[in-house]
DNA sequence: TATCCATACGGAGACTATCTCCGTTTCTAT
DNA sequence: ATAGAAACGGAGATAGTCTCCGTATGGATA
């Protein structure tokens, strides 16, 4: 419960930061050690592998063990297991971020969105990392994921922005219905015609967010 | 597991015939206890509270003491964590599905979808109950759910039908994705504004369904 | 109403997972 | 080469899950 909250804070900011590509900081400490970075990096693919299969209580000591480490070094570096999730998760969000750049570099405005929203979606489909990991965050008032959330709200904004200004859809839309509606969509993977019905959705929201005639 | 299951049913045998003088119908059906049931409500009260308040892994043992009963008794009605979670789960789907029928009878067509659609949210968001149940299920492979789900989808299904047969809504539609959008909505709790939102989405998915000009 | 016994109860305790502490090892900087 | 900061490992304290079985209780029968 109170589990030292600014200690936790700090932490993250680190682990923010030190998934940047340059030091922004001159930090004059020393270079972080390799072998810390390899573990870390490793915790991390083993972990997504075994939340994908276990669901979202995979054992931590499990993933410690088939990464070659101990415990204490796993929570070390994940002191909890929302930090580790986060963490997973956070990977997850910034290849979806880099895409929506992409996208909106290279597409017409509506179907830049269509397409980003539709592999939103297939990302959720195939990792099934994104369910698992949200599970906990909506369990507990926990404030975990706001900046990962932030990233995926900005593309979602870049897209939906440039939609509204070339006239394809309404002005007044906030793209954040968008978002909520498609994690909907991943949460429910059971059914066998999952993809189309994703695919019905993403049409059903740009058809329902076009301007009045 | 393996708990003799033929000694126990070869002694209920012997019991049925041996004391069965002239009564030739079933001294298998007893009515069941009234402390076990009003054990089974309470723990039914507790657990919702629970599950509310501190996500879906509250201590089991927690629960079996707020609800005045030792574990043992609490493992007895509901053998796994899911089982719990299930039954309360189904409490809250039951009273949805009822809800349906109510509007349906008493509203035109698209207004009972829309105010359905709306309380289900609501039930979502006062409760906060079916989220977390929810979280296990993504996880894992696991069937639970599904004769819930099933009332839940025949309830957006009647409304819909109804709207389609009114000529409110395109023929071509599938309820589900309305679904699987607003247990979206449901799963993002975390922003302020968060009821408008929905109902706002609830207004894309209407609009985006209506019959082509 | 009294009696019987199937049904249900409670909780001690075995088992399992989480997380910490601290002595030891490894890497970087000088 | 060496110092010492940083990171490691894993034993063990703690906490949660679930079972077993002796005891209590309420419904059925007479």
């Amino acid at each position: 419960m109170d589990r030292l909250p600014e200690a936790v804070s700090g932490y993250k900011l680190f682990c923010l930061f030190s998934s940047m590509p340059t030091k922004p900081t001159k930090s004059a400490s020393r270079k972080p050690r390799t072998d810390a970075q390899r573990n870390r990096q490793r915790i991390l693919e083993v972990a997504k592998e075994a939340f994908t299969r276990d669901g979202a209580n995979a054992s931590l000591d499990d993933i410690a063990k088939q990464s070659g480490v101990g415990p204490g070094t796993l929570y070390r570096h994940f002191p909890t297991r929302d930090a580790l999730i986060e963490a997973v998760y956070r990977a997850e969000v910034e290849k979806l971020a880099a895409a929506a750049d992409h996208f909106a570099a290279a597409m017409p405005p509506l179907e830049a969105l269509r397409a980003w929203m539709l592999l939103f979606v297939d990302h959720m489909a195939a990792k099934l990392i994104i369910a698992p990991a949200l599970n906990t965050v909506v369990g507990g008032p926990s404030r975990l994921y706001e900046g990962a959330r932030g990233q995926i709200r900005g593309a979602i904004e870049t897209l939906a922005k440039r939609a509204i200004r070339s006239g394809d859809l309404r002005s007044n839309l906030d793209p954040n219905d968008f978002l909520r509606a498609l994690i909907g969509v991943a949460l429910i993977p059971a059914s066998p015609d999952w993809q189309q019905s994703a695919k019905r959705l993403v049409d059903i929201l740009i058809a329902g967010s076009r301007p009045a005639k």
